[in-house]
RNA sequence: GCGCUGGUAGCUCAGUUGGAUAGAGUGUUUGGCUACGAACCAAAAGGUCGGGGGUUCGAAUCCCUUCCGGCGCGCCA
C-alpha cells in the first residue's frame, strides 16, 4: 500500500527526469531498478529510495542526481528529504490510516498477489527411496517444499507438488533379499544377517525396520513363506520370484508409512510418480528414441552414450548399459521429459547437495530433447546435522537410525517445521533437538506463536465481561460482540485516526512502526516466492511479532477511551490475521492460546 | 585434481540491482509484572565481514589469488 505509493512516485519522477534529459544515456526505468528500503536511521524517514545508481549514467554526483529527481516527485502525503544519494520519504498519518483500513478489509487474504501470473509450476521434492523410513534430511525438504508450494500459490502460481518414487533398480532387489533373511529368521531359521564386508553386507539393508516388516509379513503369509523356503533352500540366494514378492511387500509398506508421515507433517502431494510405472509406460524407450533421432546418442564399448558434454556436462553419460539395461539417469531423463510434456511452464526440483552433480546432466538432456534448459530450476539444499546434547550425531547407516518420525515425536510438528524452514537452504542446518523442543526464550517458534496467542487473548478479553475479585462487581466488556462485528464491517480510514492523536509519542510511534510492518507483508511474500526461499517469511514473522510485543508493552488496548480502544483493537485483529496467514503458509499452527 | 557450496558479533544466522554509522536472535551485564498473557519489554557491551591484492566516487556484495569446512565427481540408485 504505502510502499506502492512511494514506488509509483519515484518511478514517475525518474521517467520524467529521463525525458528531460537529466539522466544522460540512461535507457529505461524498470521496476527492478527501484528498491524501496527502510532507512537505517529512523530520523531519515520511513522509506528510502537509493538513486545513486543513476549517477554514472548522468555523470553527476549521487547527491545532485537525488536532488534533481526529488524535485520532480509529486510529494503529496509524504515529507521528502534528500541525503547523499537517497530520497527519504516520511509518510503522513492519512496513508497509515488508509493502509490499516485496507489490511483489515482484506483480512486473511492480505499479502496474496499475482506475481506468478498463473504460471504452471511442477514442484518435485523429497522423492525418497521406498527402502526405509524417512530421515531428518527428508524432513527439511518436506518442510521447505510444502512451504514453498504454499507461498507460490499465494503469489499467483499454479503449483503441483510431486513425489518421485525411486522404486526400481538394484536397490530394490537388495531390499527384497534383505527382507527374505529377516523373514527366515522370523520363521525360526538360524540365518545370519550379512554384516561383514566379505559377506557382501553392502548389498543388504541392516535397518531394524525390516525386522518389523518381516514380522508383519509372516503374520499374514506364514505358510506361503514356508513354501518359498522349501523351494529356496539357500537363504542368501532366493529366486527372482521370491525377491520380487519380498520387495513388493516392503515397498508398499514403506511407501504407505512415508505417505502417512508426510501427511501428518503437513506435506501433501498432488502426485506420487512411480519409477516402475515410468518404465512400464514405455516412456523410457520414447525418450531414448527421441535422443537418438536428435543425434544425441553414440555407441562405445557396447553401451549407448548420451553426448551430454555438448551441453556443458563434464563427461558423456551411459544411457543404455552394455547388458541392455538402463542406468538411473536414463529413467530420470525420461521422467523429466515426461514432466515437460505435461505442459508445465517451470519445473522446480529440490535436491540434496549430494546430488548436485546431477544438475548438469539432466539439464543437458532437457536441451538435447529440444526444450529450454532454463525451464528446470534445481534448488540444491545443504544437509542437516543433528545435534543431541550439544554433540553432532552423524547420520550413518547404523542399525538404529534417528528418523523423521522420531524427530517429530520428540520436538513436535510446529517446532520441527519452523526450524527446518528457518534457515536458507544454502547453509548446513544444525538441528539442535534440545533447543528446538525447549519452551524458552531461545526458541523462536514460541516467540511468534506467543504473539498470536496474545493477540487472540486480547480480542477474547475485549468482548468478555469480568468480575472484580476484590469488590465482586461486574466490569462490563470493552465492546459488545455485535458491536465489534459492526465495527469490522463499518471501519473507515478515519476509524484509525485516534491512533495518531494520542499524546504519548512512544505510543504513536509504536503504532506507526507496527502499521509499516503489516504493510510490508506482501513484499516479503513476493520476495520469498521470487527467490524460492521460504525462510524470508520466518524472518518477517519474527519482526512482526517483535513489533507487536513492543506495541503491546507500550500502549494499552483495552480500558482506554472508547474510540482509541476500537482503533487499537482493530489493529490487533489485523496483526492476528497476518500472523495466522504467514504461519499458515509455513504449515505451522497459529494457536489461540498456549 | 575438477566441480558445487559455505566462511559476517562468544554461538546460530540475515544482509534483494555495489550505496547512509554492517543487522537480528541467543549468550553476557543491567532494569521492568497489585490493570489486556513476563513464553514479554527496555538498555549496555560485543565486528580487521577468513587472509591478501584489484576494479571505483563508494565493496560483506564484483574480479583475481590464497587458506579453512561440507558435499560430489560410477555401465550404483
Amino acid at each position: 500500500m504505502i510502499r506502492d505509493k512511494v514506488f509509483e512516485k519515484v518511478f514517475k519522477a525518474i521517467n520524467l527526469a529521463s525525458e528531460k534529459g537529466l539522466l544522460g544515456d540512461f535507457k529505461e526505468v524498470t521496476p527492478e531498478n527501484i528498491a524501496i528500503e527502510k532507512p537505517r536511521n529512523p530520523e531519515f524517514g520511513d522509506f528510502a529510495v537509493n538513486v545513486s545508481f543513476l549517477a554514472r549514467y548522468a555523470k553527476k554526483s549521487p547527491a545532485q542526481i537525488a536532488q534533481e529527481i526529488a524535485d520532480l516527485v509529486e510529494a503529496e502525503g509524504f515529507e521528502l528529504t534528500v541525503v547523499n544519494g537517497f530520497i527519504n520519504f516520511k509518510t503522513d498519518m492519512t496513508n497509515l490510516s488508509a493502509t490499516l483500513e485496507y489490511i483489515l478489509r482484506t483480512g486473511l487474504d492480505f499479502g496474496r498477489n499475482e506475481l506468478g501470473k498463473g504460471q504452471k509450476v511442477l514442484l518435485e521434492y523429497v522423492s525418497a527411496n521406498p527402502t526405509g523410513p524417512l530421515h531428518i534430511g527428508h524432513g527439511r525438504w518436506a518442510a521447505v517444499g510444502s512451504a514453498l508450494a504454499n507461498i507460490m500459490k499465494f503469489s499467483g502460481y499454479k503449483v503441483d507438488q510431486e513425489f518421485y518414487i525411486n522404486d526400481a533398480g538394484n536397490q530394490i532387489n537388495n531390499l527384497g533379499k534383505s527382507l527374505w533373511v529377516r523373514v527366515l529368521n522370523e520363521l525360526g531359521n538360524d540365518v545370519k544377517f550379512p554384516d561383514k564386508e566379505e559377506d557382501g553386507s553392502k548389498n543388504y539393508y541392516p535397518g531394524e525396520y525390516l525386522i518389523d516388516a518381516a514380522k508383519e509379513y509372516v503374520k499374514e503369509n506364514k505358510s506361503t513363506a514356508e513354501e518359498f523356503f522349501a523351494k529356496n533352500p539357500e537363504p542368501l540366494n532366493p529366486s527372482d520370484e521370491v525377491v520380487k514378492i519380498m520387495s513388493d511387500f516392503v515397498k508398499a509398506m514403506m511407501l504407505e508409512q512415508q505417505k502417512e508421515l508426510l501427511k501428518t507433517f503437513k506435506t501433501e502431494f498432488d502426485c506420487w510418480y512411480s519409477e516402475t510405472a515410468l518404465h512400464q509406460s514405455g516412456k523410457v524407450e520414447e525418450a531414448i528414441e527421441k535422443l537418438k533421432a536428435n543425434d544425441e546418442i553414440y555407441e562405445k564399448d557396447g553401451a549407448d552414450w548420451f553426448k551430454s558434454t555438448k551441453y556443458g556436462d563434464d563427461q558423456d553419460r551411459v544411457i543404455v548399459k552394455s547388458d541392455g539395461s538402463y542406468t538411473y539417469l536414463t529413467a530420470d531423463v525420461a521422467y523429466h521429459y515426461d514432466k515437460l510434456q505435461r505442459g508445465y511452464d517451470k519445473l522446480i526440483n529440490i535436491w540434496g547437495a549430494d546430488h548436485h552433480g546431477y544438475v548438469a546432466r539432466i539439464r543437458a538432456s532437457i536441451q538435447a530433447l529440444g526444450y529450454n534448459p532454463n525451464s528446470l530450476e534445481v534448488l540444491l539444499g545443504q544437509l542437516v546435522n543433528l545435534i543431541v546434547g550439544g554433540e553432532q550425531t552423524r547420520m550413518g547407516k547404523r542399525k538404529k537410525m534417528y528418523t523423521l518420525e522420531d524427530l517429530i515425536e520428540e520436538v513436535g510438528i510446529d517446532a520441527t517445521r519452523f526450524w527446518m524452514i528457518m534457515r536458507s537452504i544454502d547453509t548446513t542446518l544444525d538441528f539442535d533437538i534440545d533447543l528446538a523442543k525447549s519452551c524458552s526464550d531461545e526458541n523462536p517458534v514460541y516467540y511468534v506463536q506467543y504473539a498470536h496467542a496474545r493477540a487472540s487473548s486480547i480480542i477474547r478479553n475485549a468482548v468478555q465481561p469480568k468480575v472484580d475479585t476484590e469488590t465482586g462487581e461486574t466490569i462490563p466488556e470493552s465492546i459488545k460482540l455485535e458491536d465489534l462485528v459492526l465495527l469490522l464491517n463499518k471501519a473507515t480510514p478515519d476509524t484509525f485516526s485516534p491512533l495518531w492523536n494520542v499524546e504519548n509519542e512512544r505510543e504513536r510511534e509504536a503504532a506507526k512502526q507496527l502499521t509499516l510492518k503489516l504493510d510490508a507483508f506482501e513484499d516479503f511474500v513476493k520476495l520469498s516466492a521470487k527467490t524460492k526461499a521460504p525462510y524470508h517469511i520466518v524472518r518477517y514473522l519474527q519482526e512482526l511479532a517483535a513489533d507487536f510485543h513492543h506495541f503491546y508493552t507500550v500502549s494499552r488496548v483495552l480500558n482506554v477511551e472508547s474510540d482509541l480502544m476500537k482503533s487499537r483493537l482493530l489493529v490487533v485483529m489485523s496483526v492476528k490475521n497476518i500472523l495466522a496467514t504467514a504461519l499458515n503458509l509455513l504449515g505451522v499452527n497459529a494457536p489461540a492460546s498456549m
